[in-house]
DNA sequence: CCCTTTGTTCAATGTTTGTTGAACAATTGA
DNA sequence: TCAATTGTTCAACAAACATTGAACAAAGGG
C-alpha cells in the first residue's frame, strides 16, 4: 500500500478536467464533504465515504479527484487521509470551488450528498 | 425548422448537468464566446462556431447547452440566435459562470477556445 | 418555383465512463 | 506469526458520450 500517489502541480491542473470531476454526483458529494471539514484542517479517510458507493468504486473516484488536483492524499498507516487542495484551487481557478460548494449546499436536498449523514455531525 | 425548442426553468437546472456541460472543451468554448458577446446583448448564430467542429456535432453540443439551461435559442428566419442565460444562471448558481469564464479566459492559450479567432474582433 | 442557405435529425461508429466483484498489498494488533 | 483492517488494482461489462456523414426540414432569394 505504498505507491507514489502523484499529485499534479498547480499549472498542471486543467479547467475541463476539474469541471468534469465536479460533474459526477459521487465526486461532488466527496468534495462537498471535504469542504465541510476543511475549516479545522480535518482530514477524512476513504471509509468515511462508504455510504456513497462500494470501496473499489470509491477508489476509482478518489483517483480521479487526486489526478485533477482537487484533493490531496497522504498515507498514514493503513489509512489514506484526504483533504481539499483549497489554496491551489483558489489560486488556479479563483472563486470556482466556492461557487460550486455553495450551489451544492443550496441543492443539498436534490443532490443526495449523503444517504445517511453520519459525517455531518462534526460541527 | 420550427420545433418546440424547450428550455428548462430555473429550478429544473441541475448543478451536475451544468458542470458536465462546461467540462467539454467545445461546449466551454461556445459558452466562453457567448459570454464575450453578452454585454451589448449580441446574439450569435450556429455558423459563428463552425471553426470549432462540424455542423452536426455542433448541433449536438448546442442541444446539450440548451437542455442544461446554460443558453437560450430563438429562431429568426433560417437562423438560430443564441445567448447565455446569464441572469438565470447567476440566480441559480451564484458566481459559477463568472468563475468559469474568468478561469477560461486566463487559460485561453491552453484551452484552444478558437482555432482561428474571427469572432473575437467584436470588441 | 427552384436553388441555396442554415441548421437539425438519424443511424452508425468507436471511445470513454462508471460500476462490480475478486484478487492483491500493506499495515496493525493479538 | 496469523488474522483483521484498510484500501488499491484488475478484468469485465453495460451505458453514456462525442463524432461523422447522409438525409431531411424550413425559410429566403433569384
Amino acid at each position: 500500500m505504498a505507491r507514489p500517489l502523484r499529485h499534479p502541480t498547480r499549472d498542471q491542473m486543467e479547467l475541463p478536467v476539474v469541471l468534469d470531476c465536479l460533474s459526477d454526483p459521487i465526486r461532488l458529494a466527496i468534495v462537498y464533504h471535504l469542504a465541510q471539514h476543511e475549516r479545522g484542517g480535518t482530514e477524512l479517510c476513504c471509509g468515511d465515504f462508504n455510504e456513497l458507493s462500494g470501496k473499489s468504486n470509491l477508489a476509482y473516484h478518489f483517483a480521479k479527484l487526486r489526478d485533477s488536483g482537487l484533493m490531496q492524499t497522504r498515507i498514514v498507516g493503513t489509512n489514506r487521509l484526504m483533504k481539499l487542495r483549497r489554496e491551489d484551487m483558489d489560486a488556479r481557478f479563483p472563486g470556482l470551488i466556492d461557487a460550486v460548494i455553495k450551489s451544492a449546499a443550496r441543492d443539498a436536498g436534490r443532490l443526495q450528498l449523503l444517504p445517511e449523514c453520519e459525517i455531518a455531525d462534526a460541527d
